[in-house]
DNA sequence: ACATTCATTACAAACGGTTTCATTGCAAGC
DNA sequence: GCTTGCAATGAAACCGTTTGTAATGAATGT
């Protein structure tokens, strides 16, 4: 590979005359900068970015560390950083970390290393928790989708709390009371925060909250139909199920069906997150719209402001979410 | 950030000696390590990649250009290729080309500017479409999935027109007849190796090939709906439809259901790449299992071999492929 | 005619490591 | 006691760019 030293010999200049042609052209007499450039062209020579993010002392790349790349949710997050990311001239490192920890601490190591500028963390581990001096530390963090507010650091995402309560609220409209609840994972600071929610709405409307409906299992489809056939078997005077995501509200479909329900008649189900698959449900889902793709685009940003202004915003952004009004909850006579 | 100089005075050694401490311990005595190690972990060194990467003139960071990450085929062809990259202390950069040939271009500039050292590429563009150079180019490339295995450069993928014949012998098998065609974008490779096993088996079972029971749309489930709406209006006899993705296949049921279609039993629908998804639709789905971790992992060890060796295996790899029987495709009596 | 200014370009240092080569000191062999 | 060999370490070059500073020469002003 040709570099700066030959088109310099080439043009007959110096390195640091080519190397102006590119940054500073209107430094460069029209004559030298075409000499410069001809020569550039002739060599196909490309400057190293290595040797000049080496000589610049930044990366002009952002980890992301994405619990599972392959869940849908993430994958839109991802997609939405993506955006802002290219057009500020950024490259991203994703890693699936699995929401391993030592991972994650591998991954903000890399900052410490000079591999990246900046850490994106979808999951919900908070920085303090990834790295020896926990609070102390200074380095461009921005937690998204999973933020716990409470941390020094800038989140991104929904207030999982209202967003829960809305559609609590929703199916007491549609008259359902004995409403089962299809949770996540119970150590989860989401699952917390909807099922405070949940219960919010309830008290709201006067109707008991029944700790014996509520089932927790893992964050999929398999989750929860695991999670429904187990509640399903020991309740079964329930009207509705409130899942703490589509994929949960997809597995318990499947659960619901095979369990001889006729939906949504039988059963309501309302799910959360609005991934596109709950369009193409049967009965098509009941969900709360969550903007992942904006959640991305608003992390990436705050990303850029740190990287660029050296300073920590002490924002943590709520977007809005939506109630999606399909047919899978139905209205009791 | 303490560097190797400071460690070095602290240590009261040359910066060679704290090199050699990480690099090369054994060459060291006892006590130099010991007194070496003692001062990087009171300063709290950790050695600058960006400087090492400079100096050994790698990057360890291999690309991915991905057509689209929220589609989960492609989101776990990502997954497999994280794995194998992780194992070989490989970065990854991903990005989301939208299958857009300038952006390809500038990814494959990414080496030639030494950002990256090879590029897995899941679009369809082969690497001669994306260089000057053509044919002659010679980086680290491998293309996965959409692999056309007529270029110069390794591919991983199925063999598509052998499992789209298995699948079309199998809705022959079931007594189907008149079978109608979802295909995804015509001018893609893809399609048209799928529609070929199609006709393959067609032709073999001495079933006529009916050019006007084929749509053609994206590969999306919007794509399926709107061409199954369209072949449904036109051709009323149709008996099963042979979906080129599961996406599309999700897609026809939405729209099948739409038109009062009961299924499985009005109509019987086929998918393909075995999605998660197609196991909780109503009907479950009958599809062909594509190994799409697996393609990634297998991309990654090509890549890594290529970065390895320098050299340029001609293989083309095909994984198997499998038949998945669920509920969505119905015997005819 | 001389000082001043400005545009243009070259020189060399710097970025933070790694690695080659040279040097030192000590032990073993004769 | 002198040579030889080896282990341990240091000095310095090097990776490919950018950039501060200096140098050059032409143009301008008085």
């Amino acid at each position: 590979m040709a570099q700066i030293r030959d088109v310099a010999k080439l043009a007959g200049v110096s390195p640091a005359t080519v190397s102006r042609a590119y940054s500073n052209p209107s430094k460069l007499s029209e004559s030298t900068l075409h000499r410069v450039l001809a020569a550039a062209d002739e060599l196909k020579y490309k400057p190293s970015s290595l040797a000049q993010l080496f000589r610049e002392k930044r990366t002009n790349t952002v980890l992301v560390m994405v619990p599972d790349i392959a869940n849908v949710l993430f994958a839109r997050v991802v997609s939405g950083i993506e955006r802002v990311a290219v057009e500020n001239k950024y490259n991203l490192i994703v890693s699936d970390t699995g929401d391993n920890a030592a991972i994650e601490t591998v991954g903000v190591e890399m900052v410490e290393t000079s591999r990246a500028d900046g850490v994106i963390q979808l999951g919900e581990r908070p920085l303090s928790e990834l790295h020896p001096e926990g609070e102390q530390c200074a380095i461009p963090f921005v937690q998204a989708i999973s933020a716990d507010p409470r941390g020094r650091y800038p989140t991104v995402g929904i207030d999982d709390r209202k967003a829960a309560a809305m559609m609590a609220r929703y199916l007491l409209s549609q008259g359902h009371r004995r409403i089962g609840v299809l949770a996540g994972l119970e150590n989860r600071v989401v699952t917390q925060e909807r099922l405070a929610g949940f219960k919010d709405s309830l008290s709201m409307a006067g109707v008991p909250f029944d700790e014996e409906a509520v089932e927790y299992d893992a964050y999929s489809m398999a989750g929860g139909e695991r999670a429904a056939m187990r509640l399903l078997a020991r309740k079964r005077d329930l009207t509705a199920l409130f899942c703490m995501s589509d994929e949960i509200a997809i597995g318990a479909i499947r659960a619901a069906h095979d369990q001889g329900f006729a939906l949504p008649h039988d059963l309501s189900i309302s799910g959360f997150d609005n991934i596109e698959f709950g369009k193409y449900c049967t009965p098509p889902l009941t969900t709360v719209m969550q903007p992942a793709e904006q959640i991305g685009e608003v992390a990436m940003s705050l990303m850029c402001d740190m990287l660029r202004g050296q300073t920590m915003p002490q924002v943590h952004e709520m977007l809005p979410t939506e109630l999606v009004v399909r047919d899978s909850v139905q209205k009791l006579p």
